[in-house]
DNA sequence: TCCAACTCCAACGGTGTGTTTGTAATACCG
DNA sequence: CGGTATTACAAACACACCGTTGGAGTTGGA
């Protein structure tokens, strides 16, 4: 067998992944990490300096693939819930993201990435006001507000799962429960948003 | 002096909550609580047990707090706003506890108190079904959704901070912002449960 | 053959939980 | 007042875990 540098790199990366989105920065070891990517321990020192780092690695790692994946396609009221809607199944699919960002919320200190992140979620914003312009959203609410709400609605569900779980009685793995939760804020997002109501 | 066994009680119950709330359970010495508390690091054992009992403790305590101040009195379109802001101005003023319900969330295993916090949401979820039956709410949603993301706008804010403030561009300490927040709370409620909808 | 990637194992320093021992201060009771 | 149980503090302890480094040996490629 040839040496596999790169993919000796990426099976650590993809088990800190997991291990990092499972327990956090602390609740994790490195023996944990090394074991998940069946490499020794000493490898991980040598390819990424310390554990800081492959933190650090890692995160910026699925906020570039998040960014590549996401996209608010156009304003309409449809749009909108859509917009929601593909959220909620990003973080479904994608809990480990959630997860790693909510560790590092938690953690305290400044968010990875601010500067991209903050004009990332400006652009939304933007398009929100224009949107309203149009007369296709409600003029009375904040656009901004609009957006965060429109996030809260579709990542809560993964925030707190237990919580989740003690309301609705259903798990996050019940396939037909998480088709309906889907449906529930994509019409909750369209509810929010259309204009003219009391 | 006399002795105050209550005083050294509570003194310890509220150096854990800040504690617990401000590091996670696993960031958490014990010795820093006892520091906090200014007591002796063994008198923690002697009063809970262990780190894991006074955890639960302190997140049974806050829920309690939280359920005795925000109630839900009707099942008018009214009241449910009222109950959505109530929830936002509880959350907003003790942030420590949403930031309890996300470490529990994080770490895993089974909620604390899981038993009287499933039949308090479910009590609030048949309220609701009963006001979908009269024509007051919506009967097109699910009413466990509608609790759950009422609680989800309400909490959200407290949640990501940092999100909330890369979106709106305003920080939590900013009064006015925090009064359009409620205000935008109180109306996405509305709006999300008026029934009569495309 | 020489080098680089890799494994295994041991060790070091630091930190954390939970317990124990000894001692001082305080309340209660006769 | 004197005796006793309770509360508290201080310090040290045993035990375990973790991040990190180092060395000695093995495997694979040029």
């Amino acid at each position: 067998m040839a040496w596999d540098t790169e993919g000796t790199r990426r099976r650590l990366r993809d088990a800190a992944l997991v291990e990092f989105a499972e327990r956090g920065f602390d609740g994790t070891t490195v023996a944990a990490i090394a074991q998940r990517a069946g490499v020794n321990k000493e490898r991980l020192y040598s390819y990424f300096g310390d554990k800081k780092a492959l933190w650090e690695l890692v995160l910026a790692t699925e906020l570039e693939r998040l960014a590549a994946s996401v996209g608010l396609t156009g304003v309409g009221l449809n749009d909108i819930g859509e917009f929601a809607g593909a959220t909620f199944d990003y973080h479904a699919a994608h809990p480990q993201l959630g997860r790693l960002l909510q560790w590092e919320g938690l953690q305290g200190g400044q968010p990875a990435d601010a500067a991209q992140r903050t004009t990332h979620y400006r652009d939304k914003v933007d398009r929100f006001a224009a949107a309203q312009r149009e007369g296709v959203l409600d003029d009375g609410l904040d656009p901004a507000h609009l957006v965060f709400a429109l996030i809260a609605l579709a990542a809560w569900w993964q925030t707190v799962p237990q919580l989740a779980e003690m309301i609705t009685g259903a798990g996050a793995n019940d396939t037909h429960e998480r088709a309906r939760r889907r449906r529930f804020v994509v019409e909750a997002a369209r509810r929010m948003a259309s204009p003219g109501r009391a």
